[in-house]
DNA sequence: TCTTTCATGTCACACTTGTGTCATTACGGC
DNA sequence: GCCGTAATGACACAAGTGTGACATGAAAGA
């Protein structure tokens, strides 16, 4: 048995962290970051009970991020054009990123503690923050896979991973103080200068196969 | 009279102030995130003296944590050859994030704090945290700057930001679990390809130029 | 030397974060 | 239905953050 979840009043448990975790998602898509005294007030709970199911206000604004975060990720009809692809992606993403913001940069707040190379003591930090963003960027580069074939794709993957998203953004607004189009701009630009690249770098290395390609 | 910078006992300030920053740094170098009072008990001085330099525990740290940095940007030897700058300013930047990964991950977590668009109050919040990655990339693809021109020469500067410093490493290490080894390749490949690209785009924008450069 | 500033220290206050302790209430099992 | 336990509330506490208000001592300027 490895967790009693459906044991005792877990109806009651489960329906009071819901309930901390929307009043906090709420309370940060206001465009606050609320004190756990804040959210406990606003759910109508004691603030006592709010610490006994999130140990700290991070964790359950992390939690409250990701729950804001998740319903926005809408499968994005793609072109079948590899490079009308990327610009929707990048422009999708970084739509969604300007958009939540707020939650993001608080889950880079987070996961900027976690240094890998020691873990904390007997703290059982469960990492919340897998985004979906490498989902996203494999399913837009998925026609060029073949192409480039595994390690160069998921090579192209990480690459574009950093072009785009909450930390780009980050770094471009706060160390270049680029507005919101200009990121974007930019983030678009990287994106396609990598994909280009990496396919130019596909066909010099197998240049017997660049005639087959007009295959279907 | 813009600003009263040599005037009272301005030695004794600068003291106080390179004080605190210096002892901030040193705790931060230790692994810590020291609170202001660890700070001001350290450098023997008042709590409210470490508070009428800096209005915030994040600006002391965050300049502590600049300082801390610092030092190590030493003035690397750039060769002539562009393309052999590249691996050289990232692995050099790279090697620089993984040595002081401590300090540079609490800087993100305080800029991150910073969400753009809404200042609170009247709070004169001076971002402090313009790091000098931009100034090594802008050192680096020096060479490249008549080629490309001021715009697509910025341009590519902002784009290269993205793949080199604490951020990507970051992305690469918690998002995509890579080793410093990888994450290292990843970044030198990204670079080299976008400035490939720009580079390209450059002699496809100015074709009558393209004779003069020889380069295989 | 003697004021006059000015940097600093001291004390205090409101607010927040976590945590511990104990009482109360209401749900679930019988 | 009753009872026991589990969820919650009510305080309390230590520590930290910023911020006032006022005292004090030392350096600057005459």
């Amino acid at each position: 048995m490895n967790a009693g979840e459906k044991q005792g009043r877990y109806r009651q448990r489960a329906h009071t962290r819901a309930l901390l975790v929307k009043t906090a998602s709420e309370l940060i898509q206001s465009g606050q970051i609320p004190t756990v005294t804040a959210v406990a007030e606003t759910a109508q709970v004691s603030r006592r009970t709010a610490y006994r199911y999130f140990p700290s206000q991070e964790q359950l604004l992390a939690e409250a991020a990701i729950q804001s975060a998740r319903p926005l990720v809408s499968n994005t009809e793609f072109p079948q054009d590899l490079t009308a692809r990327i610009p929707l992606l990048v422009e999708t993403v970084q739509r969604f990123v300007y958009a939540n913001q707020g939650a993001l940069r608080a889950i880079v707040r987070l996961t900027a503690e976690h240094v890998p190379g020691r873990s904390v003591g007997d703290a059982d930090h469960f990492m919340p923050a897998r985004s979906n963003r490498i989902e996203w960027i494999r399913t837009a580069l998925a026609p060029a896979r073949k192409r480039l074939g595994g390690k160069h794709f998921e090579r192209l993957v990480s690459a574009l991973s950093l072009c785009v998203g909450i930390e780009s953004v980050m770094v471009l607004t706060n160390l270049r103080g680029l507005p919101q189009k200009e990121v974007t701009r930019i983030s678009v630009w990287a994106a396609q200068t990598l994909v280009a690249g990496a396919l130019q770098q596909a066909e010099q290395r197998l240049p017997s196969v660049r005639k087959k390609r007009r295959k279907s």
